[in-house]
DNA sequence: TAACTGTTACGATTTCATTCGTAATATACG
DNA sequence: CGTATATTACGAATGAAATCGTAACAGTTA
């Protein structure tokens, strides 16, 4: 049976370059990798490859105009937390979205994020 | 390097295993695999492995007193879940526990749920 | 004691994720 | 044009996760 789109999950290697996309829009390979590289020690081939992979499950589309592709994310960070999210929350947390919340909350949960949720919660209508 | 045992993020199919353990407390392979059967089509023998594997990485602990081995989750499920939290805030939501939270609530959150956050952020010192 | 039953142990297979070397290809430049 | 360079494409190697068949073993009972 085909996948569901909406169901890929990307794996942890693929979330690292979806980060890197989000954060800088629109790049080829060759600027993903001097971005991931920053932090880890990853060959260009390897970025290339796992980009290759992505698209094949259209976590990201390209532009192959020009011969350097342009690689972007397929969805938004905002719809790829939210799945995250809630596949955790089903998985971990028996559904329960506040259990996940008070797990989230801890000692070294700042005032400001704290406040940042408060300001969250009052601005909901329920 | 060795890993650090409490680095170890349970697979999915571990975790399917700790939440019956969690549930049911300490079992054996035969009332752990009757449980997971209820819910998927799982053969005896991959239960029984996977519940070795997971005592190689001590994410279980065993009583061999008896024939049939006796299986406890070796950690509690808050903590577990405390750290698959954790997990995905650093990779998914740049290490933000509101972003998280405002990801976590959406139209599908029942207003019980909105309320035990609420009750938990008045709960709070900060 | 012998064979039946239920259990654990072991190992093979399959699939997926990750990595990267090398080949093929396209573009630029002399 | 032809060589150098940058890029993509391909496929192999590795390791982890998941599955399950079969062997080995222990305990039970006829």
């Amino acid at each position: 049976m085909a996948r569901d789109k909406s169901a890929v999950k990307p794996t942890e290697a693929e979330l690292t370059l979806l980060n890197i996309l989000w954060q800088m829009g629109p790049a080829t390979v060759r600027q993903i990798h001097e971005s991931v590289s920053a932090t880890q020690k990853t060959g260009y081939t390897t970025v290339l490859k796992i980009l290759q992979i992505m698209h094949e499950k259209s976590l990201v589309i390209r532009d192959e105009t020009n011969r350097a592709h342009v690689y972007a994310a397929a969805n938004s960070e905002m719809h790829t937390q939210s799945s995250l999210i809630k596949d955790l929350i089903s998985k971990a947390f028996g559904g329960s979205t506040s259990k996940l919340v008070m797990r989230a909350i801890d000692e070294s949960t700042s005032a400001e994020e704290i406040n940042d949720i408060r300001q969250l919660l009052n601005s909901l209508e329920k």
